[in-house]
DNA sequence: TGTACATCAGTGAACGCGCGTTCACTGATGTAC
DNA sequence: TGTACATCAGTGAACGCGCGTTCACTGATGTAC
């Protein structure tokens, strides 16, 4: 059975997301050219135009399902939760480099953009990260020990784990899958969560 | 008494970086053309090459001169230092918020260029920043209280604390000076880095 | 101090190139009967 | 099942534009004597 129209259609778009990412990944999407991408994908320039209005609407959908990978990164992560606070951690960045892997593209995209990006794409980034903030504060509030946070240390502490976690995420980026420096970054990303969690454990809100 | 030749060349070749620092302001280096920087300075296109190879060699001189501002971030912090741990930790942040206001220019072009430059500018930031680690967690093994750390230790809170400012640094370029949103800021990073102060008394090397 | 020459920052015309976008088209797939 | 027509992903020529770079030049500043 031969392929139908919409479902090639579909693949032709793929191929022009596919190929916008591997052409930014050293550059950035501004740098991008419309003709590059036909090049790449092997269909006429006008054609670019059958599936985006133009390269800054395929800005935009490289930004949705770049931050919908952000968003299923954090789901993966809440369902690893419920243990032990060791096993959380271990977990989590398991995860991390698991998802940072598997996606490679899309954290990348993300990392160049962030602040390189044009300022819708920068905004709904912000928006994604601090998204993540408030998800992981309202989860710390309901851990153990924490009944005596005021709810503005609990944003800062949270804040603090996500800056943590995009940095390490970043840093992955520049390592390669199952390499030595991956472990070492993997590494010190566990021993700086158990140093936060130290400071968490002691720490009182209202301590000068 | 007139300008001399040089000073006038001088003039020139610092009106076409501040050109460029203000173009690439919303957008990336790579987005930059010749002929822009030439129309916001005044000269003719043509003229670019009395000062500059060519928009590469500009944008090394534009690195260069930003890691010269970070550097100087650094002696500035490491001035600072020297009292009881919540001064320097008031210090710091007040150092980091007043240079990223004097600097933003350079501060934003970092923030830009770290991800999405060219490699070698991406190289470049790196091993400033590594070198601020580096050199924070020589600084951190002279602190009393931390003889019983292991230098892998040592290496990863000061990645952390550094980790912690760089995205200090980065939330500050998106507020306005004197603004509510800035001192929230540095009231986080504040807090952050007592959390992390916290974390670091109570932190036993080698405690699982 | 005055003159003759050298230097060189900035000019302006010209070039070939890749860009985004328009338009009329082709021909395979899909649909109505 | 067969035919006639509609849809629409992809084609190819053409356009005007901003780009980096070349080249011969101008005229004010600097230097040698």
């Amino acid at each position: 059975m031969p392929e139908s129209r919409v479902e090639r259609k579909e693949r032709t778009r793929r191929a022009i997301l596919d190929a916008a990412l591997t052409l930014s990944e050293d550059s950035a999407l501004v740098a991008l050219s419309l003709r590059q991408v036909a090049k790449e994908v092997g269909i006429v320039p006008t054609a670019f135009y059958r599936h985006f209005t133009s390269i800054e609407d395929l800005g935009l959908a490289l930004v949705e399902e770049s931050l919908d990978t952000l968003r299923s990164l954090l789901r993966e992560l809440r369902r690893t939760a419920g243990e032990d606070a060791g096993t959380i951690i271990d977990g989590s960045v398991a995860v991390l480099v698991e998802q940072v892997r598997k996606e490679h593209a899309h954290y990348g995209f993300i990392a160049r953009e962030r602040f390189a990006g044009p300022a819708a794409v920068r905004g709904a980034i912000a928006r994604g990260i601090e998204l993540a903030e408030r998800e992981l504060a309202t989860d710390l509030a309901h851990l153990p020990g924490t009944d005596t946070w005021t709810e503005h240390d609990l944003q800062v502490l949270s804040a603090l784990i996500v800056g943590a976690m995009v940095t390490t995420a970043e840093r992955l980026l520049g390592t390669g899958p199952g390499s030595l420096a991956e472990q070492r970054v993997a590494d010190a990303a566990r021993t700086q969560l158990r140093m936060m969690l130290v400071g968490a454990r002691n720490w009182r809100s209202g301590t000068p």
